[in-house]
Order: C-alpha cells, then structure tokens, then sequence
DNA sequence: TTGAATTGATTTAACGTTAAACTATATATT
DNA sequence: AATATATAGTTTAACGTTAAATCAATTCAA
C-alpha cells in the first residue's frame, strides 16, 4: 500500500476484481447455508442431481451429468455414489452401449427431495421477500455472458 | 418434469434459483481458469492472501484474515503454512498478545505476485475488452447486498 | 478387417474447505 | 484474587474437487 494511503477494503480493487470476489464470497456463504440446513448430510451437489432428475426425469447417462454440472467425470462418480449408497438414485449399465451407464431417481431419491425442500422453503422465501424475483432476473444475463465465456475459455 | 413438458434447462427454474447457479458455476470456471494459468501451483486462496497484502502492506493476524476472506480458522491456518513454507510470507508471534501471530508479506511473496498478475494480465484483458467495466460496475450492488445478506444469516 | 483414436467410467493422489475438539492465553465476573 | 468465559491458533476427520492414469468398449480409418 502507497505510504499514507488508507484501507479501503476490497471497494478499491477494480471492478472486474470486486465481481469476482463478490461471486465467490457468495458462492462459499450460500453453499455453506444451504448445507447447514440440509437433512443427513446431503450435500449440494447431491441435491442438485436430485434436483435435476425430479425436474426432468428419465435416466442419464453420468458422462451427460457431469458435463451438465461442470463438473469432472471423477466428480460426478463420487457424488453418483454417494446417492446410490443412500438409495437416492439407481444406477445401471446402459443396454445400448456396454461402455456407459444409466442413472435415474427412486422414490426415495424423490422424498429426500421433497425433505430438503421442505427443509429450504423459508430461507428461499426470505430471499425472495429481501431481493424479488425482478432483481434476480435482472442479474441474469450477465451472469450468463460471463459463464458461457468462461466455458468457451476453458479446455480448448 | 409433467408429462408433456418439454426440457428447457436450467431457464426454467426460478431466476432466484438460476440465479445461484449460475454463480456457482461462474465461481468454478473462473477459479480453474485462474489456477491453471498460475506458475508453480499457487492456488487461488495463496493469491488472495498475497494480494491482500501487496495491496494493504502491514502485518496482520490469522484471525483477521480468516475473517476477511469468510474462512474457517483452520482454513487460513493451512493457507498461510502453505505460503509459509513456500517464502512467500512471515509468520511471528504477536508481541502484544500471547495467543496470537502476526503474517506479512516477503520480498519472495512480492515477486510471486507479480509473477502471478503478469500470467494472468492476459485473461484479465480479455475479460476487461469483452464485458467492460461498466457491465462489472452495475451488477455490484446486488451482488453485495446478496452478500451482506448471506453473511447475516450465517452463524448467529 | 484390423489398428488407431475416441469415449465412458473408475481410481488415486493432492488440495482446500468445514466442523469440532483441543491447547494456551486474555479478559470479565464475582 | 479466583473463577469463568472468550479468543487465537492448531489439529483431525470427512467431504468435494481436480488432474492424471487406467481399463473397457465403441467408432473411425486405412
């Protein structure tokens, strides 16, 4: 720091800086709340492949789903796991292709589901209350911009 | 998904919803391509510390920085040994307070983060040209209200 | 058809993170 | 002063993540 200069904290830094120190500030605080008001340790990336199947249904593939996440392939094996292991999720060899797997929901993938958000309801309710739907939306498309051009960026 | 309905991906859920993913997946693309442009395998917590301190100069304590960057204690505790370990920082006992320490940057930190900045001056550009700073500038104040928010809710 | 390149999935090692338990010192209360 | 409470820092266990190596099966090309 310049001699005599005071500390302005991270209002200082650059822009561009302070977007992403502000995303992944918040990225850490929200994962951290929501995972503190999960049931039996059912962790974020859990509840969103549960998430997922109950919105879309059907079987994947896991290659698909790590791909949907941005996540690796060595990722998603763990995560797939973990939710077979708690019977949230069956997981089987794809017939029409002996390299590949299947993956789909069970019923007590979908309660697990419906538990947790049960178990989010009020904090999401209190967000929207605070925030409202239209200032969401309205951060949205440069949220997307930024994260298809850092998708572009990545792995050429 | 109801019957009939077509997958229209993550446009349809909720823009409180889309809008937490997205910054979740903007905090993972933006911290691989961050460390994969890094020299010598610094991550992204050592730079964080690092230009915390290029940029306020002085001497702090872990407690401090665990609390300015939304970290555990034991958290910071392992970043600084790693940086300790690697030269990049000075870990002493406080000599106002028994229990505590005092971190400051070296002149080896110093070339580090430069170091750094210079690998991922071109990023940076290329960020800068493509979105502009006015585009960051606008969508700081949610992103820190969303912020001071989650931080409130937190930990009581 | 045969060999080469690609793709799906798993495993391992290394890292950062949290939560919780623990030690040592400081501060507050009685 | 003695006791209780709070704070600073470390350690451990459990988890998710990446990158890289590996194996199996499919696809492509010569």
């Amino acid at each position: 720091m310049r001699a005599g200069a005071k500390d302005r904290g991270p209002e200082a830094l650059p822009p561009m800086m302070r977007f992403f120190n502000e995303i992944g500030i918040i990225e850490q605080l929200a994962r951290n709340l929501f995972e503190s008001k999960m049931q039996g340790g059912l962790k974020l990336p859990h509840f969103t492949v549960l998430n997922h199947f109950v919105r879309q249904g059907g079987a994947q593939a896991p290659s698909h789903l790590a791909r949907a996440f941005q996540v690796t392939k060595g990722a998603m094996t763990n995560t797939l796991s973990r939710l077979e292991g708690r019977g949230l999720v069956k997981v089987y060899p794809d017939p029409r292709d002996g390299r590949g797997k299947l993956v789909e929901i069970t019923p007590a993938g979908r309660r697990a589901h419906r538990a947790a958000i049960a178990s989010l309801e009020g904090e999401f309710a209190e967000l929207g209350t605070e925030f409202g739907e239209r200032e969401f939306s309205a951060a949205l498309p440069l949220l997307e911009r930024v994260r298809v051009y850092l998708d572009e960026q990545r792995n050429p």
